[in-house]
DNA sequence: TTTACATTTGAGACCGGTCTCACAGGAAAA
DNA sequence: TTTTCCTGTGAGACCGGTCTCAAATGTAAA
C-alpha cells in the first residue's frame, strides 16, 4: 500500500492544546454537543480560527455511525429523466445538510449490485435506488432487512415493501393510448427500452418492474376497451439507443403492417423513434402518430411538437428524498407507496388513423 | 445528539476471533496487504464469509487518509452538458474504483464554496470544479495550495494554475461567427447565461471566466474581421431560463433593429431562444439565423435542425477525471491545460442575411 | 551444530473524532 | 453548616480499520 505524504491536518487535540483545555472540552465546542462555559467556548473557537481547524467528517462518522450522506443509484444520469430526478433529490438533501453520492448502474444489475456494495461500505445513511431489473432483487431485499433505509424511485417492486415513489403509470398509459384509439388507430405499438427476461407471451405476469408492467397493463386496457385484439403483439422491448434497436425500429417502420401510432416509454426512445420515422420518410402525424412518456424539453420544439405524458419528475426525486430523510430521522411508520399523478400535454403529434381518414373521405 | 440503534456490524476482530488468529492477521488478508500463509488466508476468508463480513470503508479511510472518492461540483446537473460530462467523469472514476460525490452549485459562488467545504470535510481525495464565477476564487486557490488535487472542468481560471480541460472556445466562436458573417449578417447577437459582475464596456478584461471570455473574443474577432463595428453592443449576459431573461429575449427580438443572427452559448439558452423566436412570429432561418454551442439531442430534430458547435462533452469529463486520477496516483508534473477541439455541425438554421438577400434580388 | 536470514504471526499504537464517567467546585435546599 | 444537586471540565475508552515492530518459526548456509 502506497503512502503518499499525508497532509498533517489540524485536529481537536491541536485546538485543545492551543486553547489550553482538554481534548474533550475542545471537542465539545467544536462538535457542538454537551455543555461548555461561555469563556471556554470563546477561547476554543478563537484557537480553532487561529489554527484554521477543519473537522474531519470521516472521523466523526466513525464514532457516530452516521455518514451524513445518502447513496443514489440511477439507471443513467445522462437520461434527462434521471438528471432531473437527481436534481430533486439533491435539492432536498442539501436542505437537510445531507449529501449525495451518485452511482450509475447503466441499467445493469451487476453494476447496480456493485454500486450498492460500495455505497454500503461507505456507510451511507440511506439508499435511493431505481432498480434496473426486477428479477434479481436479492441484494435489495438484503438492504431492506438491514438497518439502512432504502427507498425506490420511479419503479416499484411488488415483493419489496419499502418507501416507493412512482407515478400512475397504468392510468397514464391508459389515457395516452385512449387518445390514439379514439383517433381510430388500431395498429398501435408500445416501445420500451426495458428488456424482458424470457419471453413475453401476452401474460404480464413475468414483468414485475412496476413501471413497465403498469404501463403495459394500461396500454392493453385501452386496446381491449376499443376492441383491438392481440395488442400484446405490438409491445416491443429493448428499444434503446443501440445500433441494433435502431435497426429494429427501421424494420418495424418499413414493414407492410407497420403500426400507425406509437407510444414510447421515455423521451430517449421517443427521440430515436422520431429520427427513425423521419429517416423512413414517414410524416408525423399523418403517417405515424406518436406519444411519449416524459415531457423532455425537446418535445415542444419539434415539428410537429409531440404529445407527451408529463411526469412530475422533479417532484418524484423530491418525494423519495423526503421519504428517505424522514426515515433517517427515525420515522418508523410502515413503508409508504406514493403515486404521483401525471397529466397529458396534447400537442400535434397525433392524427386520425389513415384508414379511418380514408373511410371518412370515401 | 440522538443515538439511533447502531447496527452492530461484523469487524475484523470478529472475523479474527472466529478464525482463531490475531486481529492483525485477519486484517492483512481482509485488507489485502502484507504476507499471510495460504492456510491462514483460507481460514480467515472462510470465517469472513461465514460471518458475512463487510469492510467499513470509512474506518479504512481514517487510517489511510484517502477516502477513495472525488468530489465534483458542477453548475447544474440538469443541464445536459453537465450530465454528460459527469457521465464521462464517473465512467473513468469507476474504472479506477473511485466514486463520485456530486454537488450542485446552481452557478452560485456561495453554494460552490459551501459544497467544497463539505466535500473537503468528507476527505475527498480530489476535486473537479466548474467554477461558477471567476471573481471569487480565493476558496479554489486555497484548495490548490493544499494537498488536495484540484482540476477545472470546462472553465479555466487564468490565475489558477491547475489541471484544466476546456475546449477551444475562442476558435469555435470565431468559426461559428464567421459562418454568420459570411452569410452576410451584420447584426449578430451573442447570448450567454453567464452573468457579468459589473458593466461590460467592450473591454473583455473584466471577464475572466475563460469560457465566456474566449468565446466573446472569438466572436469579436470574427465581427472585426468582417468590418462589423461595435459588435460588443450585441453581447447579452444573463440569458438563463428565468422569466426576466425570457422577457429580455422577447424585447430584443421585437426591437426594430433586432439582430438577424444569434450565437447562443449553450443549448439551454438556445432552446429558450428557439421558443422565443417562434413566439415572436419569426422564422428560422429566414428571419433569424441561429447557431448554438453544444450538440444537444434536440438540435437535430427541430425544424429546421440547428447548426451547432459540437463540443466533446463526454471527453471533457473523461479527460479531467483522468488528469485528476493521475494526480491522485502521485503524478507531480506541472499542471496541464488541455484544450479539446470542437467541430461545427452545419445544419439548416443559417440563411443569408435578409438585407443581403434583398440586395441580391434588387 | 550453529549462525544467518526470510517468512509468518501477534501485540498494540494510531487515525480524529465522540462519548462515558468521575470529579471538582458552586449554588440551592435542608 | 451540612447535604444535595447541578454545572463544567478532564481522563481515557472507543469506533474499525492500518501498520510498525518484535517475536516465533522455519530454512538455508557455514
Amino acid at each position: 500500500m502506497k503512502r503518499p505524504p499525508k497532509a498533517p491536518s489540524i485536529t481537536v487535540s491541536d485546538v485543545a492544546r492551543q486553547a489550553k483545555v482538554s481534548k474533550a472540552t475542545a471537542a465539545r465546542v467544536l462538535g457542538g454537543y454537551g455543555r461548555v462555559s461561555k469563556t471556554v467556548r470563546a477561547a476554543v473557537l478563537e484557537a480553532a480560527k487561529a489554527l484554521d481547524y477543519r473537522p474531519n467528517e470521516l472521523a466523526r462518522s466513525m464514532t457516530t455511525g452516521r455518514s451524513g450522506s445518502i447513496g443514489v443509484v440511477v439507471g443513467d444520469i445522462e437520461n434527462p429523466f434521471f438528471s432531473l430526478a437527481v436534481r430533486g433529490i439533491s435539492d432536498v438533501a442539501r436542505l437537510s445538510g445531507i449529501n449525495v453520492i451518485l452511482a450509475n448502474s447503466g441499467e445493469q444489475v451487476e453494476a447496480e449490485k456493485n454500486a450498492i456494495r460500495v455505497l454500503m461500505a461507505k456507510q451511507v445513511d440511506g439508499l435511493i435506488v431505481t432498480p434496473a431489473q426486477s428479477g434479481e432483487i436479492a441484494h435489495l431485499v438484503e438492504i431492506a432487512r438491514s438497518a439502512c433505509p432504502l427507498a425506490l424511485l420511479d419503479r416499484a417492486l411488488p415483493d419489496l415493501d419499502v418507501d416507493t415513489v412512482t407515478v400512475d403509470d397504468r392510468d397514464a398509459a391508459l389515457r395516452a393510448t385512449r387518445i390514439l384509439t379514439r383517433a381510430g388507430h388500431t395498429r398501435i405499438a408500445y416501445m420500451t427500452a426495458a428488456v424482458l427476461s424470457g419471453d413475453f407471451r401476452g401474460s404480464e405476469s413475468r414483468i414485475n418492474t412496476s413501471t413497465v408492467r403498469e404501463r403495459i397493463l394500461g396500454f392493453l386496457d385501452a386496446c381491449r376497451e376499443s376492441g383491438i385484439e392481440r395488442a400484446e403483439r405490438n409491445i416491443h422491448f429493448g428499444s434503446g439507443r443501440s445500433e441494433t434497436s435502431r435497426a429494429v425500429m427501421h424494420g418495424l417502420l418499413k414493414s407492410p403492417d407497420r403500426p400507425t401510432a406509437i407510444l414510447a416509454s421515455d423521451s430517449v426512445v421517443a427521440l430515436e423513434l422520431f429520427k427513425a420515422i423521419r429517416e423512413c420518410g414517414l410524416r408525423i402525424p399523418q403517417d405515424m402518430s406518436l406519444i411519449t412518456f416524459h415531457d423532455a424539453d425537446w418535445t415542444s420544439v419539434t415539428t410537429p411538437p409531440i404529445t407527451v405524458i408529463d411526469q412530475p419528475v422533479y417532484a418524484l426525486g423530491k418525494s423519495v428524498a423526503e421519504l428517505l430523510i424522514r426515515r433517517l430521522k427515525g420515522d418508523d411508520r410502515p413503508p409508504e407507496r406514493i403515486i404521483l399523478p401525471t397529466t397529458i400535454i396534447e400537442r400535434m403529434s397525433v392524427a386520425q388513423a389513415p384508414d379511418v381518414a380514408r373511410q371518412a373521405t370515401a
